[in-house]
RNA sequence: GCGCUCGUAGCUCAGCUGGAUAGAGCAACGGACUUCUAAUCCGUAGGUCGCAGGUUCGAAUCCUGCCGAGCGCGCCA
């Protein structure tokens, strides 16, 4: 239950009334009224602008409209005072009863107590990772990897019907480099000397099995034969076990997509056809010759009809080929059909999870979707930034001639799938960020991975002193939601719990912000009060959770801990990380 | 030259899509704690939100122009 949701339903309401009443003029625009956590907890527990809001359309005075509005809130039974301050605020303070029976609603939901239903199941396709099938996954691919399916299921436990999605980029000329590269291992695999790997294939070692596994299928049937004659099989060959591995890499993150899409397909069943028709039908195609790039121009410029795709009518800086001077497709030709499909196939709510670098190429492609769908279907691109991997402050080197780079599994081996994920998340997708092996793995409250788990497994721990303190007692949610709340009466107690409450709201405008990076600091930031209140106890003996002589309170405040683990643990859900019980 | 992303405390970053006196964590400074509920705690100081305009009752947030950083810029993927 989101509260402020409620509340501004409220004021909506009375604000209706109100114009009903003949009090307000009428049609008033209400979109801007806001119900908020203030900063500042000496405003009270939700604050609303509405009068502020109003004061233009209304053409009365703030403190007019605010009081005809406390009135009527003054009425809620939930509400104990309402006041008007500074430019016009209504701050409304809650009853502590009800915001300590909130303690109970979390413990009947337990992890489910975020849930919401703003996605109103509408469907939501989130692409991400799309990594070439080419090698190994790297680091450059475990941001967007994490990133991306945080999203996901953030937004499926915001109510959307959420698809997880991979695009395969099996199609294109970095497909015949692996073939050719793995051709090579494969003669390895024969008994050849190859020696070095020749500039320009893929050096890596990780070849070396694909070879193997061509040598045991193939025996020397490829060996003595041209490239055009081994070259498709053993295109599909080498990227099928590409995936494998991608898939291999991906599952140690804990990362299972719903969808691996194959771009080759697109050219097999005539959809990238389909595509340009679509566009052609909107009359958004042409043949011509693109104007030369400002800047540093390329030697070998020169003039070459396309048949072109008029992006720059959605925003786009120039039009963008679909086909190259040869006729053969472009890569964006795929790319058309693929976003088309995804539209298709219900999608008109669309995220793809994509490299800074490719920040060029966002508006092309959200021009197909706006183009295709008449405005009705969108495409959020989310550009992850660089992550920037050090070992105490000293970048780590990597040298990708040798092919030997680091890869995501073997920062995954060194740190484990919970750090990974976690500090992946503790910034912005668009800010570049730090990974410090030494800091990441620190067991220290300077490190949120660790602070925020050692919060929940603290509860557990607590959890099982108390048994021992009082065996008699039913630690169960359900037993504990029996407690007698209304004992929880500290200041900092009721604060704890507030911070609590808002966990719905958190989850909601981070799904809807699509950043997920906001769960990792509520959930920071909730586990750092819990610690505060322990921390607490230990100058102040009586708020202590355990209470020896005190059967009723340690009950109660068993009950806001345990509340407080559900939603660490829900949080930690939705990051993909472990809500450990012991560390 | 153009486009995208960004610029917030000494450092690393939040800032709930326009709200009130801009917040955390490090580092700095001043205290507390000596085994208690292991993996510290409390407090202080620190700011022209890159700069300059504009919109608004109200701007770190929106619009414009500069300055600076990163990324990208006809057929690669």
């Amino acid at each position: 239950m989101n509260i402020f949701k409620e509340f501004q339903k409220s004021i909506k309401d009375i604000i209706a009334s109100l114009i009903e009443a003949g009090k307000l003029p009428p049609d008033l625009d209400l979109q801007n009224v806001t119900a908020e956590a203030p900063r500042d907890a000496s405003h009270g527990d939700i604050a609303t602008n509405a009068a502020m809001v109003l004061v233009k359309q209304a053409k009365m005075n703030p403190r007019d409209i605010a009081a005809l509005i406390v009135l009527e809130l003054e009425k809620i039974e939930t509400v104990e005072t309402v006041e008007i301050a500074g430019p016009g605020f209504i701050n409304i303070r809650l009853k502590a009863d009800f915001i300590q029976n909130q303690i109970g609603e979390i413990l009947k939901h337990g992890i489910d107590y975020g849930r919401s239903e703003i996605g109103a199941m509408e469907k939501v396709n989130v692409e991400y990772v799309s990594a070439n099938p080419t090698g190994p996954l790297h680091v450059g691919h475990c941001r967007g990897a994490v990133f991306g399916d945080a999203l996901a299921t953030l937004l499926d436990y915001a109510g959307y019907d959420v698809t997880k999605e991979y695009y395969i980029n099996d199609a294109g000329g970095q497909i015949d480099v692996l073939a050719r590269s793995a051709y090579l291992r494969y003669l390895e695999a024969l008994g050849e000397d190859i020696g070095e790997i020749p500039e320009g294939l893929y050096p890596g070692d990780y070849l070396v099995p694909v070879g193997k596994a061509m040598a045991e299928k193939y025996g020397d049937a490829l060996k003595e034969k041209d490239e055009n004659e081994w070259i498709d099989d053993v295109r599909k060959f080498a990227a099928n076990q590409m995936m494998e591995l991608v898939r291999d890499d991906l599952k140690t993150l804990g990362i299972e997509q719903d969808i691996f899409f194959s771009e080759t397909s697109l050219h097999d069943n005539g959809d990238i056809q389909a595509g340009l028709d679509a566009l052609m039908e909107k009359g958004l195609i042409y043949t011509g010759v693109l104007e030369p790039p400002k800047g540093k121009l390329p030697d070998d410029w020169e003039e070459r009809p396309q048949t072109l795709f008029k992006s720059t009518l959605f925003g786009d800086d120039v039009d963008r080929a679909l086909k190259k001077s040869d006729g053969a497709w472009t890569y964006f030709a795929a790319d058309v059909a693929y976003h088309k499909n995804k539209m298709d196939r219900g999608f008109n709510n669309q995220i793809d999870v994509w490299g800074a670098d490719h920040g060029g190429y966002v508006k092309r492609v959200q021009s197909v979707l706006t183009a295709l769908s008449d405005g009705k279907a969108a495409l959020d691109v989310r550009l992850c930034q660089m992550v920037k991997l050090l070992r105490d402050g000293e970048p780590v080197k990597m040298s990708k001639r040798s092919g030997n780079f680091i890869t995501l599994r073997d920062i995954v081996d060194e740190v484990g799938k919970d750090v990974v994920r976690f500090i992946m998340l503790t910034r912005k997708n668009d800010a570049s960020l730090d990974f410090d092996f030494a800091k990441v793995t620190e067991q220290s409250k300077d490190n949120p991975v660790f602070y925020v788990q050692y919060g929940h497994a603290r509860v557990y721990s607590v959890m099982d002193k108390a048994q021992i303190a009082f065996p008699d007692i039913d630690i169960s949610d359900d037993g504990l939601s029996k407690a007698d709340l209304s004992l929880l009466s500290d200041e900092s107690e009721l604060q704890l719990i507030k911070t609590m409450i808002n966990w719905p709201r958190v989850i909601e405008s981070a799904a809807i912000a699509h950043e997920p990076h906001r769960i990792s600091y509520y959930l920071y930031d909730l586990a750092s009060q819990f610690h505060a209140l322990w921390n607490k106890g230990n100058d102040r003996l009586d708020l202590r959770f355990i209470i020896d002589d005190n059967k009723e309170i340690t009950l109660s405040r068993l009950a806001m801990i345990k509340a407080f683990s559900k939603i660490i643990a829900s949080g930690l859900g939705i990051l993909g990380v472990e809500p450990l019980k012991e560390m």
